[in-house]
DNA sequence: ATAAAGGTTGCTTCTGCTAG
DNA sequence: CTAGCAGAAGCAACCTTTAT
C-alpha cells in the first residue's frame, strides 16, 4: 500500500521542493485551477483530455504509486488538466468518459468511487536527517468534492505531491494522456512511463527496482516466471497492440537468479499513430 | 453478469555448485 | 569429469478479484 523513497534515490528533490515553495510564497497558486473555465462560465468539456500532456517526476515514475487503474487515471487526468496551475481541479464525467471511452454514467460512478477511495491513499517518504531517518506519510489529496447534478468531481492535490506532478524541473517524464487512455492494465501504464523516461530507446533496470516500480506482489518477487507471465508479458503485449510499440525484452542473471531486465523499444512508424 | 486479470499451489524441469 | 543436491524457474490448474 505504500512506498519508501530516500533522498539518495531522488536527486533534485530539495531543488523541486524549494521551487514549489517559492511559487507558493509568490501567491502563484490560483484560487481555482480548472482549465479554460472562468468562474461562472460554462466550461469547455466537449473535447476530452486526450490531447493533454501528462508530466510526472521521474522519481515518481520509478516509485510505487499505490494506485488502482481508476485512481491512476484520475491522478493523471487531473495532473494533465492542472498543468502548472496548482489548485482545485474539476473533472466532468463527460470528458472523463470521452477520454477513457466509457459511458458517462459509468464514468461518473468510477470518478466518484475512485476519488472517495483516494482520500485515504498515501505514499511514504523516508528522509534521512542528523538523527536518523524520518518516515513521512503523504496523502495524495488534500480535499475532494462531487456534484451529482452536474456529474463532476473536484479534487486538490496535497502540496507535497505537487512537485512530482508539475513541470518544475527537467527531471520529468512527459507523455500524451491519450497514449495511456487505451491501456487497461496499470502495469502497461507504468512500463510506458518507464519507456517515456528514456530517450535512448533502451532501458536496463535492476530486478529489484522493477519490482518496486511495478509494485510486484510476493509471488512475482519470489518467482520470475510469475513476474514474466503476470506483469512483463501482458504489459508488453498491450503496449504493442494498443500503442504500437516495438519492444524487445531480455534479461541477464547473476548466478542462477535474474538480476537485470533489459528492454529495447521504439514506436512503430508503420503503425497507427494517435 | 461476465470476461479478463491476478493470485495460489503443487509438481516438474533446469542449472549452478560441490564432493568424490 | 561426473553425479547428486538444492534452489530457481517453468508450467498448469484452479480460485478470487476486478473492470466493464
Amino acid at each position: 500500500m505504500c512506498l519508501h523513497l530516500t533522498v539518495a534515490q531522488m536527486p533534485g528533490l530539495w531543488h523541486i521542493w524549494l521551487k514549489c515553495a517559492r511559487l507558493k510564497q509568490g501567491n502563484k497558486y490560483p484560487e481555482v485551477g480548472t482549465v479554460g473555465g472562468a468562474m461562472g462560465r460554462k466550461p469547455s468539456i466537449t473535447r476530452g483530455l486526450q490531447s493533454k500532456n501528462v508530466v510526472v517526476a521521474n522519481t515518481l515514475v520509478r516509485s510505487a504509486q499505490s494506485l488502482s487503474l481508476a485512481e491512476k487515471r484520475i491522478v493523471f487526468a487531473a495532473a494533465a488538466k492542472m498543468g502548472n496551475n496548482f489548485g482545485e481541479v474539476i473533472l466532468h464525467a463527460s470528458e472523463y468518459a470521452e477520454t477513457f471511452d466509457m459511458p458517462v454514467k459509468q464514468a461518473y460512478e468510477q470518478l466518484k468511487n475512485a476519488v472517495e477511495g483516494m482520500r485515504t491513499r498515501y505514499f511514504t517518504l523516508a528522509v534521512p536527517d542528523r538523527e536518523g531517518v524520518m518516515i513521512w506519510k503523504i496523502n495524495w489529496l488534500q480535499k475532494i468534492g462531487y456534484d451529482d447534478g452536474k456529474a463532476r468531481v473536484g479534487l486538490r492535490f496535497c502540496e507535497d505531491v505537487l512537485p512530482y506532478l508539475c513541470d518544475l524541473t527537467k527531471e520529468f517524464t512527459k507523455y500524451k494522456l491519450k497514449q495511456a487512455c487505451a491501456l487497461r492494465s496499470v502495469h502497461s501504464w507504468r512500463l510506458l512511463e518507464l519507456f517515456e523516461q528514456q530517450s535512448s530507446g533502451w532501458l536496463a533496470i535492476k530486478i529489484e527496482d522493477f519490482h518496486h516500480a511495478m509494485e510486484s506482489n510476493d509471488s512475482c518477487r519470489n518467482n520470475f516466471a510469475q513476474l514474466k507471465r503476470k506483469i512483463i508479458e501482458p504489459a508488453i503485449k498491450e503496449l504493442r497492440e494498443k500503442d504500437n510499440w516495438l519492444i524487445d525484452f531480455s534479461f541477464t542473471k547473476a548466478g542462477r537468479k535474474v538480476d537485470l531486465l533489459k528492454f529495447t523499444f521504439k514506436k512503430n512508424p508503420q503503425g497507427k499513430l494517435f
